[in-house]
DNA sequence: TCACCTGTCTACCAAATGGTAGAGAGAAGG
DNA sequence: CCTTCTCTCTACCATTTGGTAGACAGGTGA
């Protein structure tokens, strides 16, 4: 870890910070300035504005999720391994930047332009998941169907399961490690039954 | 149907739509007003403030999509039939208004003061999903799980294969009725593998 | 007729916002 | 020593935003 990170990364942790935890439209630029302890100017002097910036964040963010997503599918075992390790990898991460998953969110929402710059990083993992789920389902280690839709249903449910802190709230489950721990747990269960079609060991779960 | 709505609802209505596809603080007041062709000053007639007008806004919105699922269950079979239903009311109205899902996600985001006045509005069908989850469970018609992750699970996919126009987008898929339809029965097919534990037959998929 | 209430408008305002201009400090290099 | 380049700052600015004050028109009841 570099103990002196530099002005311009300081801005965009702040940023990414901020952005998606409160959105982008409630975070104005004195405010991040502000909060990072610098100037307005300097933040647009590495940035050349707003939009720049947001830009930039959101690159970042998939960079980094990009990145940890490959690395849990490095050391993956086969089969239905998988798919328990990217779950993993989506709960270590949203357990440790929340404001990541809640980018993720923010950029889902219909017509937002900033979602094809995200979700472009991501082609080349889709692309690895659609063969996967098909060489799969080909072998009958899981359940046939359409794998795009699939991956859909998949998404909805990690994602929601990571992030729908306020539902849970209202269902009367305080959002704390050890409940988040069992989210984990129930979510694989339910994805397991929904693709492998057998119910999942408990025991097995890692 | 009232040919002559009040300036009111006009401003509701106009409110509900543009908060809900491009996010509450996206659209100012002036924008607004203009859009529904009245003075901004009118819309703060008939609301003290844009909070107290983003707080109707989702009362409304809130009654709305409750009357809808309540009148589902009114004519829903028992058992799985009812998760049908509801899935199915739910699609009806993304494809109706799908600003009113759009708001929906825009309020869960953590922290957002409004989830809760949005979301007390479905304890009674809550809690009624709940029992009747125990019920199935208890007589062995879904696989025994927690009941409230599992609508938590539940939740989440519904409202992500509802909503995820822009990931949609990213797998290829143009959101089109047909695909949205394709997207309802493999969802349901989802959910039926991962509750009843079984194969769901195509041709019973209403 | 007069007072009053409802609904809509124009005119205005203070604060906040994204962004520009340009100065100053300090290091680097000739 | 002087120039140049990098980085940060203060001082502004035009626009937008949520919100206030108050005028005006039309209807209603005493």
């Amino acid at each position: 870890m570099d103990s002196n990170p530099t002005t311009k990364t300081r801005v965009l942790d702040a940023a990414l910070l901020s952005f998606g935890t409160r959105g982008v439209d409630a975070i104005s630029l004195d405010a991040l300035a502000a909060d990072v302890g610098i100037a307005k100017q300097t933040i647009l002097y590495y940035f050349a504005s707003k939009d720049g910036l947001v830009r930039a964040v959101v690159l970042d963010a998939a960079c980094t999720v990009r990145s940890h997503l490959e690395a849990a599918l490095e050391t993956a075992p086969e089969g239905w391994g998988r798919v328990e390790a990217l779950v993993h990898a989506v709960f270590r991460l949203t357990l440790r930047q929340p404001e990541l998953m809640g980018l993720v969110r923010e950029l889902s929402r219909p017509g937002s332009m900033l979602a094809t710059t995200f979700v472009e990083q991501f082609d080349p993992l889709v692309e690895r998941a659609r063969t996967f789920l098909e060489a799969e389902m080909l072998e009958g280690r899981l359940l046939p169907c359409d794998p795009n839709l699939l991956l859909l249903s998949a998404y909805s449910t990690v994602i929601g399961v990571a992030t729908e802190v306020e539902v849970l709230r209202a269902l009367g489950i305080e959002p704390t490690m050890r409940s988040l721990v069992l989210r984990r747990r129930e979510l694989l269960r339910f994805l397991h039954l929904a693709l492998v079609g057998s119910e999942l060991d408990r025991r097995s779960v890692r």
